[in-house]
DNA sequence: AGACAGGGGAGTG
DNA sequence: CACTCCCCTGTC
């Protein structure tokens, strides 16, 4: 077992604020898949320990790396920020491999949580890889290339998603997914928006969560009301307009104000 | 039992 | 833009 210290950061509001569904809790450690990776990590104080997954990779992954107060500090001058961030303070965002990412969002459309999570794992149990640690059997999310028999994907419940997934197999390059890390938020969104099954939200997340587009916005029916009722007196607005909204107000972190605005949302 | 909504998006008009 | 429908699951 390793550790690593991680100040101004809360593993449980960063593991469970909702944007990263292959994990579960047992005995006090969050075991967590991620792509090929299988480890576990608990938090003990100001130190992250951890065993399955090397020191590079969780400091990565938990962006442990970048300067956290900072980003508070911006954000801090919204009087509703403030207060979900006095709840959720330390909570992070994820860096995800972009593939599951993008695969995890198109199935969340139309659904929750605890069914997103269970069709996730489905996917991994018939294309990923079996990998025994602790004791306990895991399977690592599959690459594109793993998907041999898509057929087999029926099996899943991703109700009308499956042709989304399907079509996605048959219609991405993973090296040109990887790639939008270098291109403009708007570009990058552009060739996103394109897929057959992805939309301006699920366009979004990925941005947000796995390709380090810390300006994204992405625009659900819970962040449409809370913009709504915080902002302008529950007046109905259209997802473009909050959109818009979001990214004026916020600027360059507005996927982090996003997240607060959600966790607290979601919540209460 | 049966209606209904649930972290959107495609396809129309 | 606004509207309907898409599949499937859990909930009331």
């Amino acid at each position: 077992m390793q550790k690593i210290k991680a100040t101004n950061f809360n593993l449980k509001h960063t593991i469970e604020c909702g944007n990263f569904f292959r994990y579960f809790e047992k005995s006090n450690w969050y075991y967590v898949c991620s792509a090929d990776k299988v480890f576990k990590v608990q938090q003990r104080g100001d130190y992250i320990y951890f065993d399955g997954a090397s020191k590079e990779f969780i400091s990565h992954f938990f962006r442990l790396d970048e300067d956290y107060s900072k980003v508070i500090a911006v954000l801090n001058k919204d009087k509703a920020l403030k207060k979900a961030i006095t709840k959720y303070f330390g909570l992070r965002i994820i860096r995800q491999e972009p593939f599951e990412c993008l695969v995890s969002y198109i199935c969340s459309q139309n659904s929750n949580i605890p069914r997103i999570t269970k069709n996730l794992n489905h996917i991994a149990e018939l294309f990923g890889r079996k990998v025994v640690f602790d004791g306990t059997v895991f399977y690592t999310f599959p690459s594109l290339k793993d998907f041999d028999d898509a057929k087999k994907m029926k099996m899943c419940n991703l109700g009308y998603r499956y042709g989304y997934i399907c079509r996605l197999l048959k219609d991405l390059d993973v090296g040109l997914l990887y790639s939008l890390k270098l291109k403009n938020y708007s570009d990058a969104k552009k060739y996103l928006v394109g897929l057959h099954g992805v939309g301006p939200k699920v366009a979004d997340c990925v941005l947000l969560f796995s390709l380090g587009f810390d300006e994204a916005f992405p625009v659900d029916v819970w962040i449409k009301r809370l913009v709504e009722s915080l902002y302008f007196g529950g007046k109905k607005l259209t997802e473009k307009k909050v959109h818009e909204f979001g990214s004026k107000r916020f600027g360059r972190y507005a996927g982090y104000a996003n997240q607060f605005l959600f966790h607290s949302g979601r919540l209460e």
